[in-house]
DNA sequence: ATGCCTTACGTTATACGTAATTATT
DNA sequence: AATAATTACGTATAACGTAAGGCAT
């Protein structure tokens, strides 16, 4: 049976004009070279070279035996990669998420559920995850609205509630709810990837927003700092650390969002688990 | 190095559904042809199978393999047959002519320079001959009138002229020539193949032609019997063998043709060894 | 109990390297 | 002389078969 060395042989001598250095760039003798190419032309049943007794030159179906060994060579390759990256892709749970907070929750979920698997997240709308999910670039997907369409399985899967953390010396501490305008100018602590909420800032263009993007170093700041901080019910306890702020809820209609699971139907078993 | 024998295994596999029966039908041992598996999955860096410790069956990523396998295993295939294929038609000599007596020449030259290349000869009418020699259908051809196109070369080769070989006692064989109309209704034998000389027939319908496609029969037929034979300076000495027929040529215009050898311009080293 | 897969071990076959041979530059 | 390819021969590695073991139906 012909095999993927010889020609990998074949294409080292083209590349090298004589056997001797092809040999050598191979780590292999010379004679074992001429025997492993004369076996690729008694297993072809053509002639690859033009023999001189002194030096073998690719003749002109060897030329064409070249190219097409280059050709079955690189798609080999390609099938190995191809096989590796679908393998990849079906070992990692990919899940998208307008949202960062629930995202957090549930990719801790799945990395309890499934410790062996590997986890890729991602933030994006509502729409663009739909889409994903149906493209079957996600394998599950939080969406700020129920998703109903055939083929798609959608529950409710949490809620959130933005606040503003104030130290208990702020003069708005004590009131049961605020809206983001009444904070006027203040410089405010918040955490970069909003998602659903990038429209938030813009309920108060005034407020001047300290982005971090790091969630330690904001738990820090909010520690050594008596700045209020953007946060809501399923951020709190990783951004406030031990800090003793009070949590007033804001009133703004936006800063209420109800956040749905969906997967693919072809899914139910996965999708089941985690209700 | 990833072989091509392990994804024939891969493919046999999924042919039989359980390794034994695959063994069996590639004879070898089961543990051979789990090994050459277990290799296969190492070098792809991916598991192929879910083991269940008494059976082995394809997970998604096998099936995907089995079908890249197999189209990998085509590819090389494919490859062989090509280059089988452009060898031979390296190696064969392929010449196209409008009339046969001058390629049956023009063969017996080559095969006399070219001892150990094959011939292939073709009969076609000098367009498509033309067409076929520039689409490399052809290395030469011979057509009926010269052949003026960049890139092709063309010399006169032959002229071949018509005539009927009479019996000696046959009232116009003391003729210096004849039309074809002068025969009457008269039977004459004939060779098949006409060629360039196809038109010839219509000079004169009321001929009764008795067609033979073999030479030989024809040649013992002009022996055995007294019937006008048509035929030509160039192929009386094969069609009258030694029958003392008197030839008498034909005056009818169509009944002269000049042939004219052509090659491409890459084939002149070719063209000018029949000079 | 039978079928199927895997591991272990001794053997074989295939491809390798060294050395010798021949031809060409 | 030097380089390059082929042939010959002994060797080594890699894949094979047999045998043994374990799990599941």
């Amino acid at each position: 049976m012909l095999e993927l060395v010889q020609l990998s042989h074949l294409i080292a001598v083209s590349k090298h004009s004589t056997i001797s250095a092809a040999a050598e760039s191979l780590h292999l003798s010379q004679p074992a070279l001429t025997r492993s190419l004369q076996r690729l032309e008694a297993e072809l049943g053509v002639a690859l070279f033009d023999r001189k007794r002194n030096r073998a030159v690719l003749n002109e179906v060897g030329a064409m035996a070249v190219a097409q060994a280059q050709g079955v060579l690189n798609a080999v390759t390609d099938m190995a990669a191809e096989l590796r990256q679908y393998a990849a892709r079906l070992s990692t749970i990919s899940i998208g998420s307008c949202g960062p907070a629930p995202m957090w929750d549930l990719a801790a979920e799945l990395a309890e559920r499934f410790p062996d698997r590997a986890l890729s997240t991602e933030l994006g709308d509502t729409e663009s995850l739909i889409e994903g999910l149906n493209r079957g670039s996600y394998r599950l997907i939080l969406t700020d609205h129920p998703v109903e369409q055939p083929g798609l399985l959608c529950r409710k899967y949490t809620q959130e509630q933005l606040c503003v953390a104030l130290p208990p010396d702020h003069p708005m501490s004590s009131r049961a709810s605020l809206r983001l305008e009444e904070l006027g100018e203040a410089s405010v602590l918040a955490y970069r990837d909003l998602g659903v909420w990038k429209h938030i800032p813009e309920k108060n263009p005034r407020l001047h927003y300290l982005v971090q993007s790091d969630r330690a170093t904001l738990s820090e700041l909010v520690e050594a700092s008596s700045l209020p901080c953007i946060s809501s019910n399923l951020t709190a306890f990783r951004f406030l650390g031990r800090s003793n702020r009070v949590r007033v809820p804001l009133s703004d209609a936006e800063a209420s969002v109800t956040f749905y699971l969906c997967a693919r139907e072809s899914d139910r078993a996965l999708f089941e688990l985690l209700c």
